[in-house]
RNA sequence: GGCCCGUUCGUCUAGGGGUUAGGACAUCAGAUUUUCAUUCUGGUAACAGGGGUUCGAUUCCCCUACGGGCUACCA
């Protein structure tokens, strides 16, 4: 293995779709990696299959990947580099793949199929009624229509004739195929195992399987950093490199876990966001389904109220740990941290609940006026205008209080209007004649007070109820629902306070007249 | 069905031939805040099962079970 040269790692989507978190995952380990090793991360779009092509989808990875701060430095949307084009059906109006298809029909490695889609379904079914499964390979081709069956005459005619064909791979018989898998170890899988894949299909598109070689190789690729559902074609792909004649420089192998549903079994898919109540995207938006053909609305962490820093931190440590207990990592610190043989093997249950805590712990390193930049906006938006500093203040009490900064705007509604309504629980636990008075005498006593600050208010707060022989306890929650409505909250006497002295005694005026009658 | 990959608290994981099997989320309890929450402290909770190898296995090997992936002219 040649330690020396220079990493280059890609992340490979097809557009069939929004980028679902799995992906994004894949792509922040090669970003991660890249980093790591001073080396470059590209992306490439794998859009061989002209048929799933989603409009927009594209655009969608691209958007994403942004916001999620995994910046490719070469690749579509990103600044073409000295491998350009990068998206694969370029390339393949460029002419870069026919040319190796026919090296390896030269070399005896692959061959012409003719056996059209509706015969070899029939095949299938007839090996299925038999209680076997079909494959295309060393057993079969020899009965089916291909240029290894075929005399060479009639297969210059066919073609000739402008017959639709397909070139497959010749999977050699009896071989076993062995590499090395950073994450796994070695896999070993016989060559009777596989089948000989399509690596050229009718409509003159190149499958994945050879266009990702040709590229991998043509890209000097030095990792390939992908999903545990490309494990079973690794073999192939080892095959081609070395058909090809490039097995010197065959990139290495690892192959992530896949992320799992948190429920019952199989893996994340689409549907299961919506089922669960937690986003399975990075980003809003609206696409075309690949199955249905209609168009399929899905949200995404951003909107969500997520921050980019704590979705990519809960998606690191999602199959990945590092050597130490650390949890919260800035990019800079996953980046030194990261490294593959610390990928886990098994698949990882996704945890909704851990995501919302990985936004939390962000929020809070947030500053109070960061916090206020995000709530002022939020607030104009429901008409409601107020000075930075308030906002600040607000942030300041309420931030220990929530996870998404979204609640902030929620939860602050009484530090503008007085309550419309009065916490019933409370109410109808606390409140009676004795405490009503209570409120009334705590009225005047503020009004009478001097300096207005947390410290005097309680103070005062204390006496009056000392003087009523009322324990302070008993009716701090009642006082906090009297000017608030709400029966939870921040630091009471600070929040009376920023609240003021006209509209505290105001607010329990209002209460005092409203409650129980 | 076949092939491949996997299996440590409910979840994400650390660890690794001899450990009180560690951390985090969640959960429970106590303290503090004369309120709710925050915070702090503590607790419950795991090596899938069976065989080996070994003085000793959760760790290494084999089998079984279970889970996952793949099995398309999709990626």
């Amino acid at each position: 293995m040649d330690n020396t040269r220079r990493v280059r790692v890609r992340f490979a989507p097809s557009p069939t779709g929004p980028l679902h978190m799995g992906g994004v995952r894949t792509a922040l380990y090669n970003y991660l990696f890249a980093k790591k090793h001073g080396g470059d991360f590209i992306l490439r779009i794998e859009d061989t299959d002209q048929e799933r092509l989603v409009p927009g989808a594209e655009e969608y990875i691209i958007n994403a990947l942004k916001w999620c701060g995994i910046e490719p430095n070469e690749g579509i949307g990103f600044g073409d580099g000295d491998c350009a084009p990068y998206r694969q059906s370029d390339r393949k109006n460029a002419g870069v793949y026919a040319q190796y298809a026919d090296q390896l029909i030269q070399s005896g490695h692959a061959y012409y199929a003719f056996d059209t889609k509706e015969e070899l379904d029939e095949q299938r079914k007839r090996y299925e009624t038999m209680g076997k499964a079909f494959a295309y390979n060393a057993l079969t081709r020899q009965n089916l229509k291909n240029s290894l069956t075929l005399s060479e005459d009639e297969v210059k005619t066919r073609i000739a004739a402008g017959e639709h064909y397909v070139i497959r791979t010749k999977i050699p018989r009896n071989e076993e195929i062995r590499f090395h898998d950073i994450i796994r170890g070695w896999v070993v899988v016989h060559s009777s195992q596989l089948d000989d894949k399509v690596l050229f299909k009718s409509d003159g598109m190149p499958t994945y399987h050879l266009a990702n070689i040709v590229d991998d190789y043509s890209m000097k690729i030095s990792h390939v950093i992908r999903g545990e559902e490309w494990l079973p074609s690794a073999p192939l792909h080892v095959l081609l490199y070395r058909f090809l004649g490039w097995e010197e420089v065959m990139p290495q192998f690892a192959h992530l876990p896949l992320i799992l549903r948190p429920d019952g079994n199989g893996k994340l898919s689409k549907r299961d966001g919506d089922r669960l109540g937690f986003p399975v995207f990075p980003l809003t938006g609206e696409l075309l389904d690949v199955k249905t053909g209609q168009p399929e609305k899905f949200t995404g962490y951003r909107e969500k109220g997520y921050y980019p820093e704590a979705f990519i931190n809960m998606l690191a440590l999602l199959g990945w740990h590092g050597s130490s207990n650390q949890e919260l990592f800035t990019k800079e610190e996953l980046i030194e941290a990261f490294s593959l043989e610390r990928v886990s093997k098994s698949g990882a249950k996704f945890d909704a609940e851990k995501t919302k805590w990985f936004n939390q712990q962000y929020l809070r390193k947030r500053s109070d006026a960061e916090l206020a930049a995000e709530l002022l906006p939020m607030l104009k938006e429901q008409g409601i205008e107020t000075t930075p500093a308030f906002a600040e203040a607000i942030c300041r009490l309420l931030k220990e209080k929530v996870q998404f900064s979204y609640e902030l705007r929620d939860q602050c509604g009484y530090f503008f209007n007085d309550p419309a309504g009065y916490d019933e629980g409370v109410i109808a636990k606390r409140w009676n004649e004795q405490n009503a008075a209570f409120m009334k005498s705590l009225a005047d006593a503020f009004n009478g007070l001097g300096e207005w600050t947390a410290a005097t208010t309680e103070a005062c707060f204390k006496a009056t109820a000392e003087t009523a022989g009322i324990n302070a306890g008993q009716v701090m929650q009642l006082f906090r629902v009297c000017i608030s409505g709400l029966g939870g909250g921040p630091v009471l006497f600070e929040l009376v306070e920023l609240l003021g002295k006209e509209t505290i005694v105001r607010r329990l005026h209002n209460a005092v007249n409203t409650i129980g009658k």
